[in-house]
DNA sequence: TTACAAATGCAATGAAGTTGCATGTAGTAT
DNA sequence: ATACTACATGCAACTTCATTGCATTTGTAA
């Protein structure tokens, strides 16, 4: 699941756990080791969630002090050496997700605007086979969202 | 393949046709047919590509003068009474395209940033319906994004 | 044709994101 | 441990995208 597989994590871990070395594995890509790197990147890692710029920054800057200008660079930078992933949806403010996750799609529930992620079995792949026979495209990649309602936020919704 | 059945239009339109009558069809959802709601239907009309906020602008722009404003207003009115549906894909800024169209999904080339609409047959419902069982959520709709690049991008990119 | 509600244009405002520059800090060499 | 250098950060100004208020114009129904 997690894809650290040098790291030999449990396998339920508490939300708070940092399981990865963010400081050594952004060496490994070449950056380094700042604070405002590692806390973003552990901010990511304990929610399933995609988050936009703006939670980013707020979760964050509770704990360290950090500038808004920081984070926008910080997550340009990131997404530059393939950490993180830019991910966008209807309500149009930019999300980001850490990179390197197995494949999965996105969950939308249009009541509470939380973003979840689902995976699903590659019928997917079915289907970008039949772009590339019908059309003169290429497939480098593809994205899916789902959107709709969690049982609770229907509830509370009607 | 186009959506309007109730019109019986030639198959292969030239692409400056008008082949609906949208200020009828304005009246008809209880709106007002001004020169500005028409231009941007029209202008959505004979493209099938999803639109921005710039672009229509500057399309509509060079035949009626017309506000930035106002077609920021106006696309939003017809999103509310649902003529227009909102889409938008990686590079962030809001697309829009007309609503009522059979579902499809879209192609973004990440060459010349063209987005093309595509049908698929519905392998969807299946991954749809697997959603509904796997997880406590009740699926509305979804918007499938295709990323990769034309043939001739591909030889131009090279 | 008249009257009224609604749409438009213009100007000002607000929000999201970027850039330039001075300062601070991680990593490296001494 | 210390000093050095390149790069990261904070701050302020700026650009771009989008919204709001208000006076004027326009579509539509009587």
């Amino acid at each position: 699941m997690s894809k650290q597989s040098h790291l030999h994590t449990p396998v339920a871990a508490p939300s708070t756990a940092q399981l990865i070395d963010w400081a050594t594995h952004l060496r490994t890509v070449g950056l380094k080791a700042t604070p405002a790197r590692i806390a973003l990147l552990q901010e990511l890692e304990n929610t399933s969630q995609p988050l936009t710029i703006q939670t980013l920054y707020e979760r964050v800057a509770v704990r360290s002090a950090i500038d808004r200008v920081t984070v926008y660079r910080t997550v340009q930078t990131l997404v530059a050496h393939g950490l993180l992933r830019h991910v966008d949806f209807l309500h149009g403010h930019a999300h980001y997700e850490l990179a390197g996750r197995p494949h999965h799609h996105h969950v939308v529930c249009t009541s509470c605007q939380r973003i979840e992620d689902v995976e699903l079995e590659s019928t997917c792949d079915i289907q970008m086979e039949q772009i590339a026979r019908t059309t003169a495209f290429t497939v480098y990649d593809h994205r899916l969202e789902v959107f709709g309602q969690w049982g609770t936020c229907q509830a509370t919704a009607a």
